[in-house]
DNA sequence: GTAGGGATGCCCT
DNA sequence: GGGCATCCCTACA
């Protein structure tokens, strides 16, 4: 298995978001090796996208969103919680993709630890501030580079052309709500929100 | 099972 | 000082 390549990493955010599902995010700590595969994103457009921290400039926090497409755009948010993203585009033009949920797959002992012993594994990963928590992703590794250690994203060279794929309306923001930029694998029970109701 | 609201702290206006 | 790409607990069905 081998790091994912820069390629698939660059471009529009709503093809590397879609691209992105079904490989591999890693962490590599101390503690361990913790792993999952990516069942869920969503794309947040540099242009006519309300919802994007970049649509209004270039601040101190979203910076590294308009860097080097590759790198992690980690930020903040309601006080406990980190999201993880990808940065997508070329530099100066602010797009990323947030990775809202990934299916447990290795590490899952570290993982319950640092979540305080969910009762259901898909509790561990099911949403963006979720499985910053189980992959101990903070602010130190904003604009780390995605295709080395600690931090970093590997190929399934398994994926196939029949897993199903699905766009919806993206998650928790309160404008632009009507894009299509969420991705999800269809039928995966590690989203962090059941297919039913979409 | 679902719905509603509080906690929390950093960044930006 | 307000708002936020969330999570968790409680109440009620």
């Amino acid at each position: 298995m081998r790091y994912l390549r820069k390629k698939i990493t660059t471009g529009k955010a709503e093809n590397v978001a879609r691209s992105l599902l079904g490989h591999y995010l890693c962490r590599k700590t101390e503690d361990g090796l913790v792993k999952g595969m990516i069942v869920e994103t969503e794309a947040y457009l540099s242009k006519n996208d309300q919802a994007c921290h970049a649509s209004r400039g270039k601040t101190r926090r979203n910076e590294t969103m308009f860097g080097e497409a590759g790198k992690a755009y980690i930020y903040f948010i309601y006080g406990n919680y980190y999201c993880f993203n990808v940065v997508t585009g070329p530099i100066g033009q602010g797009e990323a993709v947030l990775v809202r949920a990934v299916e447990p797959l290795e590490g899952l002992d570290l993982m319950r630890e640092r979540r305080s012993y969910p009762e259901l594994d898909r509790d561990l990963t099911n949403g963006p501030g979720k499985l910053c928590q189980a992959f101990a992703i903070d602010r130190t590794l904003d604009g780390h580079e995605l295709w080395q250690e600690p931090l970093y994203l590997k190929e399934n060279s398994s994926i196939n052309e029949k897993t199903e794929v699905k766009a919806t309306p993206r998650i928790g923001i309160s404008v632009a709500t009507s894009k299509k930029l969420r991705y999800i694998i269809s039928g995966s029970n590690y989203l962090s929100r059941r297919e039913s109701l979409e």
